[in-house]
DNA sequence: CTAACTGCAAAGTTTTTGCAATTGC
DNA sequence: GCAATTGCAAAAACTTTGCAGTTAG
């Protein structure tokens, strides 16, 4: 569970796709990230998105979000734990706080689990601009 | 949320799969639904099982589990709601039974959402096998 | 009979990777 | 300087799809 520490530069590119990432509130794709920072950086690569996101996974500053419905990864910058609700209707994604529940858990009690690095909740559903009104 | 009955088949194909489902327990891949149904069916192409996998979800008879460090979705059959421990060392799927707390849970009271159609859980750590050593 | 389904192969999508050139430190 | 990083394009990995032939009801 540490975070290795490995030999690094600060590029442009890392330092403009950590902003973007860290803006909050939108969990772009690989895709939208790649658009978003072609604005500042208008030569950056696809390929250079996916290797810093990779990247930044591993150092434990980006998270990734992979939603049931949606073949695309969506990315998230370092931040405290929440849960995520998907609207199945607009595709957006929003985050939820965690219920205090489940932090209080205790996973290790569970006979086939060791030890426990990490918790993913998904809530699925309409979001309130999509409404309520039959899918 | 209706289970739209549209009109289908029982071909041998679908129900090699459904019942590789239902054995439960493996969480297997499309690619490993399809290497166990040829023991039966040794004519059946990834094609179909990748399109009956996906008609049986439509139908509420097959669920699809997307773990955050496998890139191919694995599925299961109908059954209870439950959790899925994830182990990132040998890569194993299993079942958790749902935290009770979180079947009380009224998310509806969030300002975000309309209506709520599924719950995930997903916890990721080591199993007991693999045991508590450091990765 | 006929529309749902299949096998096959080609195509679509998303992500990774090899390589030569570039660039932080 | 030199190794980490980049852009580019090719490849890999996973899933979907078009089509002609097959089959359940």
């Amino acid at each position: 569970m540490e975070q290795k520490v490995k030999k690094s530069r600060n590029t442009k590119q890392r330092a403009v796709i950590l902003e973007i990432l860290r803006k909050g509130g939108s969990h772009p794709t690989a895709e939208s990230i790649y658009h978003e920072a072609r604005k500042t950086l208008p030569n950056i690569s696809l390929g250079t998105v996916y290797r810093n996101l990779n990247f930044l996974r591993e150092q434990g500053l980006a998270h990734e979000i992979r939603t049931n419905s949606e073949s695309s990864s969506r990315f998230e910058g370092k931040c405290p734990p929440h849960a995520h609700f998907h609207c199945t209707k607009c595709q957006s994604v929003l985050d939820l706080p965690l219920p205090p529940c489940l932090k209080e858990l205790e996973w290790n009690g569970e006979s086939d689990i060791a030890t426990v690095n990490s918790l993913d909740l998904h809530v699925t559903g309409a979001c309130r601009e999509c409404g309520p009104a039959a899918s």
